[in-house]
DNA sequence: CTTAGTGCAAAGTCTTTGCAGTCCA
DNA sequence: TGGACTGCAAAGACTTTGCACTAAG
């Protein structure tokens, strides 16, 4: 029942933290790899999933069937993803200040936006952005 | 080069704006067989993926790795996903045009928020919950 | 006729699981 | 020492693809 540190899972959270931005699973073995060469990608899976029960990761799928992990200790952030170019640009807490609280006055419903992501398009690609038929666009949050 | 009409296709339409809300490509696969009892999956993928491209049909990943299809024409609109009684409440367009706006503003982003899914917890359920470390939280729009 | 669309089976991708062995507390 | 954790390989879930055939236009 007791927990135990093993290189393994402090490798992975070490990848994690020093990751820039959101990472796989695939990218967290490479990683975990060059440090315990013979790590097994199953043990990334179970320790990632061993940190988000314990509250340490986020998983979210970015929209494009990708599943990326982030550590939570670094606070909660939104970004805004270009469709076009696919640049991302953060966005602060307080933008969706507004909704939280119209959702929470309106509908007594309590959200948990920790972490978005908002495809659309930057300024640059409006421009050229004809409207044609987009089929797909997606936000997540984690 | 012609697009073709086939029995096929029109059967996943109709299902697709038949169903209720959201649908998986194997729901869709059971509806359509009961019209067509020799279809197959691929198919069903195949032919959203077509309609996807036409715009016809959107594809969402609500969060728990579950991808589900829905018909854009049915209209924009958003919910609010009970994460503990899993209760889902629609909300109108106007929630989000608050934020649309300011990131038009404050960004020059033009957001596509054409149907989203906010995930947190209800009224009934937010008494019970005592704020434990929940690692996850999904938003996710298409 | 032409070729978009289909069915089938096989392959691919990503993730989970069973099991036996390992090693942390 | 006990059982949490690991590696490996196999299985699972979901989706895509190759190929030969069918049928829409």
């Amino acid at each position: 029942m007791r927990r135990r540190r093993t290189p393994q899972i402090g490798a992975i959270l070490r990848v994690l933290t020093g990751a820039e931005g959101h990472i796989t699973a695939e990218e967290i073995f490479e990683e975990v790899r060059k440090e315990i060469p013979g790590v097994s990608l199953s043990t990334i899976y179970r320790g990632l999933e061993r940190l988000r029960r314990r509250g340490l990761v986020a998983e979210a799928d970015f929209g494009d069937h990708r599943v990326v992990y982030h550590p939570i200790e670094k606070g909660h952030h939104h970004h805004l993803v270009c469709r076009v170019c696919g640049r991302v640009f953060d966005i602060g807490e307080e933008d969706l200040d507004a909704l939280r609280e119209s959702l929470r006055r309106e509908y007594d419903f309590v959200p948990e936006i920790k972490h978005m992501a908002i495809f659309g398009y930057c300024e640059d690609c409006e421009r050229e952005h004809e409207h044609n038929h987009v089929s797909t666009v997606r936000l997540n949050s984690f």
